[in-house]
DNA sequence: TTCAAAATTCAAAACGTTTTGGAAAAAAAT
DNA sequence: ATTTTTTTCCAAAACGTTTTGAATTTTGAA
């Protein structure tokens, strides 16, 4: 393995300049550059990492936490994530370590992950309200980005969708097909989106004068949407609409609709937020599901991008970036149905 | 962070003597090492693993490449393998480092994350036979440890169970109730473990003179096992035990068991091999089941230290370890039925 | 031609550790 | 009292890069 100085060497050139004409810098002759270039390939050379980590101060590796259900059941979302991270960081020259949270504590695997000391910084994931990872990253320094937001208008970098804007979306969509009575199954409002969700759902349906009646919020389940969809269409005055804090809800609160003899799109309107994970797609569903749709895996390169930059010395309010969200409708919304 | 220099200049002690007094080398005072250790501490020293791999050499990090099935499921091992490796590498100050494996071919993905330049080493699971990521990782010169064996003879560092003697060991348990029909459902024979569980069970069952009429290798998934057993139970001979390549298998064969009328252990014994995974727990069967057991947790530990020791220098034929493997009697296995 | 300005290059320091090859001090042997 | 051995310590080099501050060369204008 070539090095700076064997490259140097070779050339009759200072290490300083071999470094700047690798490294793009404005100040080194065009036609050395291209000699440097030409001789480091033909060298195989490779920088030195380590050496580079050394001299930058920086190691070039940043954390996250794995959080592991009770049951120790794999979340789908998280090889999701794990592909679209490691590409991202990667071609930014950063590595991904990664840690599992068994704690019941949700700061102690950040600190241990810290004692060794060798982190840049962290990518959070799945805020919970007021979350006190937050707190605690914030008191020691440490960088981080999150994916989401914990508390309306945090200090930190973030990438997200706005979830306040998904709830006002469907509402949009539905309540402008008809329905008056608007189901939302949401998940447990520890969940900062959750939370988020639920305030722009009684935003939107307030605005139009649209009780909040049926609002459910526990864990995203399929049982869970089965569950709540058979009981609040079991009420006298029962929802025409529901939307559901995910496709697997969705798959639930569908199968509730149909045990229940009524009809998708005709009866009961459905739509879901999609992550567009491969397991569940909403195309499959029959009818196929009306989404508003933002793919987990876009976020993966903001956040890697996003952590980075902020390392570099950006700014948090600069980086604080909404992922777009999309509304496609498809054939499991409909009018509402003509009052009886 | 205080370095070696401030300590150094704190006690009037060169940097050296501080750095062999902290790493235990014999040739310093115990006063001052005692003295050296106390301002350390004081001075919350905490070494610069950069600045270490930097002069050893080392990176500190070893890789592991996840394989993600088609479907994106998550692998139940993977988590139980993470957490456990995560651990048992940092009390040896190592970072894993994982990358997601797309491809569809096997060693792209460490040749992606060998440019990268930056690992010392990596751990493999899951071999296939004769598996080509062996060849490859071997003529680049990247140590690894491999979870299991590929081959009979192996030359590299492995841990791993006998799975040889997994067959042989279920195959006495049942010879020894009176089982002449045993069954085998097996993983696929591409599995390095399933061969090996093959072969064994061929062996262990010639010697006792019974007829291998029933093995079926295939994915090891609760519907083939159900489907499998099913099968296997309308012949006109049928088997009287079962042996089950994990307990999500044999969940299927009992089910079948029990749609076809029969009793477990009655009519049918019904054993498996047992990872001691959270999720399927061979004790909450009903009735409970008998298991040849092996925690997969218990490979982590030692898989990080082979592949730690091989960095440093120990020689791959002291680092072929197997695991023991425990058979443990619960209720799903009995007498085999007298013949009518 | 001459001189200032700009462009290009370089030597050396720095990052924080480990390791090498001695040197000084203390203890033991002569 | 001198030499030898052992113990304890240290200065300096090394790892491979980036960065600083200055030196050299080239360019352009006077």
């Amino acid at each position: 393995m070539a090095t700076l100085k064997e490259i140097s060497a070779e050339l009759g050139l200072s290490v300083t300049t071999v470094s700047r004409a690798l490294n793009g810098f404005p100040e080194v002759k065009e036609h050395t550059r291209v000699k440097v270039r030409e001789t480091a390939e033909r060298m195989g050379y490779r920088p030195n990492r380590i050496a580079q980590r050394l001299v930058t101060g920086r190691s070039g590796m940043v954390g996250m936490i794995v959080k592991i259900k009770p049951d120790m059941s794999a979340d789908q979302t998280f090889f999701e994530m794990l592909t679209g991270l490691t590409a991202a960081l990667a071609s930014r020259d950063t590595d991904l370590v990664l840690a599992v949270d068994q704690d019941s504590d949700p700061v102690t695997p950040y600190k241990k992950l810290l004692e060794r000391d060798i982190l840049d910084g962290f990518i959070l994931n799945a805020p919970i309200v007021d979350d006190p990872r937050v707190t605690f990253l914030q008191d020691h320094g440490v960088p981080f980005v999150m994916h989401g937001q914990d508390r309306p208008d945090p200090t930190y970098p973030s990438f997200g969708i706005d979830n306040a804007q998904v709830s006002a979306q469907s509402v949009k969509l539905l309540a402008n097909l008809g329905h008056k009575r608007i189901a939302l199954i949401n998940d447990e409002l520890r969940h900062a989106y959750a939370s988020e969700r639920r305030s722009g759902f009684h935003a939107a349906m307030e605005q139009r004068g649209l009780s909040t009646d049926y609002v459910q919020n526990s864990a995203t389940l399929e049982s869970h949407g089965y569950m709540h969809a058979l009981d609040m269409l079991s009420g006298s005055a029962p929802p025409t609409a529901f939307i559901c804090a995910s496709t697997v809800v969705a798959a639930g609160v569908m199968k509730a609709v149909h045990d229940r003899g009524l009809r998708v799109p005709d009866d009961i309107s459905v739509m879901a937020h999609d992550d567009a994970l491969p397991l569940t797609r909403a195309i499959n569903f029959d009818p196929a599901l009306t989404v508003t749709r933002a793919p987990l895996r876009d976020a993966c390169s903001p956040l890697a991008n996003i952590l980075l930059d902020h390392l570099d010395g950006k700014p948090a309010r600069e980086l604080q970036v909404f992922q777009d969200i999309e509304t496609i409708v498809r054939g499991s919304t409909g009018p509402a149905p003509k009052e009886v």
